[in-house]
DNA sequence: CGGATAGTTGAGTTATCTCAAATGCAGTGG
DNA sequence: CCACTGCATTTGAGATAACTCAACTATCCG
């Protein structure tokens, strides 16, 4: 019987606090951190959050923005479908996902929100993304008014051109998940993400040695290209068959790029 | 073997010249018409177009608005991937496909491009957005300055809030089509493409009687549910033999809009 | 009428799914 | 420290949605 008709262990509402440790968690220095890096010029809200610490040094006391940092712990519901907020968010530390989710169980994952990612770049504007959003690990994540974050960009052209950019890049992953999903293989599918979510690390200083942090279930895996946990596991078996990654206490070790960026024939 | 060892026919660059009647094409009048549906307030360019010439009356000779029209045969590539252009476009008459293709020759058609829709809202930003136009039937489309375009836009309040409406809709269509492809059967996905489309001709005053021009074909509806001809002709035959819909001389007509819809598991 | 492209249908194949049982692994409470 | 519980992963076996190939038919247009 098909899918559709089965709701599986998905629907149900997680209850189990997972606490995650984060290899590169220094906790204290999680927003100069992003200072230096190279995801920097992507990294709208820390950026304004900077601009507006510089405001705050001209003029004590005068600060335009009000943002809260919240911690979340794993597996939890950040943000639901149809909440309705004038607040608008970003990861400062942890992972979490953005899913669209169907009325009988399906999901599907649209991305993984990385430290420095808002929840949706759109956000900004919409009140109602229509996003589920979840923790993966326990999640740092601040939020600004939209009202007052958006008066800011839109002030500082450097702040807008950012913004406009992090919007573009928002849009171009989501069409190639839509090439991938319609267009590639399980095994092309899993190389690509695994290549992407280290590429994305890799601007952020969160891989060593071809190592990260891999919080991700199979489920989560599955979700996020289409499958099912239980061809995930198989395929990422064969990956390790191939001598291509390692996983290990939460940790993923690229083995041979090569060849798995050969297995997404191109880009 | 699989699909991306083969390439198939669609490597093809297509030759051969079909032009296709359309059946609500009034030719001469191809602008007012916006100017009246329902779709006018996404139709980014055509207030554009409305408001250039407010200005050229009140100020004979001042248009600040250059904009060619071209005409184009059926099946020509219109915009190459690697194109780089400062020209932004919008579809005036027509259907056209905006689509990206992997090396081996698999595509995935990302959207239908239907009169008064811009070839991408992005690049009113990006000179190269990396996806291949091409028409389906004659298109007529105009071209803006990007420059130009983007100054107006960013001049006139109320443009920039369609433009914005317009960006986020666009966002939205591409992660529909992500949960589609990543989640549902063929028959929803095929389901959805037309229903979608009704939609979206309705809004533009080119649906009568549950009744539209239909002039894609299998390898269109393939490309862009990420399935095969030959299994887009079975899902068809099934939905005609179940009396959902009828095609018949590039017309489609929809018997069944509550079944169609109920294939589709909501949303 | 002829040539080309598009659609249909049958038969066999395959990638991926489903179901289910077995194993591993981490946190909980005695 | 150990057994227990609840999840996550692995593995096998069988089912199925969708694909491939290929032949046939229909349609379109010159």
């Amino acid at each position: 019987m098909s899918m559709r008709n089965h709701p599986t262990a998905r629907q149900v509402q997680i209850r189990h606090e997972v606490p995650q440790a984060n290899q590169f968690d220094d906790s204290t220095s999680g927003d100069s951190r992003f200072a230096a890096c190279a995801a920097y010029e992507l990294n709208l809200c820390e950026a304004v959050v900077k601009l507006d610490q510089a405001e705050v040094d001209r003029h004590p006391g005068t600060s335009p923005l009000i943002a809260s940092v919240h911690t979340i712990p794993a597996r939890r519901t950040i943000r639901q479908v149809n909440e309705w907020s004038d607040l608008v968010s970003t990861i400062c530390r942890g992972w979490a996902t953005s899913t669209v989710a169907l009325p009988d169980g399906r999901r599907q994952i649209l991305s993984f929100l990385l430290p420095g990612d808002m929840f949706s770049v759109a956000s900004l504007f919409e009140s109602n993304p229509g996003h589920l959003i979840e923790s993966i690990t326990e999640v740092t994540y601040r939020s600004f008014k939209r009202s007052e974050l958006s008066k800011i960009i839109f002030e500082h052209p450097d702040l807008h051109a950012t913004f406009t950019k992090a919007w573009i890049e928002e849009k171009r992953q989501t069409e190639q998940l839509a090439v991938d999903l319609g267009r590639r293989m399980a095994d092309e599918r899993i190389s690509r993400l695994i290549l992407n979510l280290m590429e994305r690390l890799a601007k952020r200083g969160m891989v060593k040695d071809q190592t990260f942090e891999f919080p991700l279930r199979h489920l989560h895996i599955a979700d996020a290209t289409g499958l099912t946990p239980v061809h995930v596991s198989r395929t990422l078996s064969e990956f390790r068959r191939s001598g291509l990654i390692t996983i290990s206490k939460r940790l993923l070790t690229v083995r041979d790029i090569a060849k798995l960026q050969r297995l997404t024939t191109l880009q």
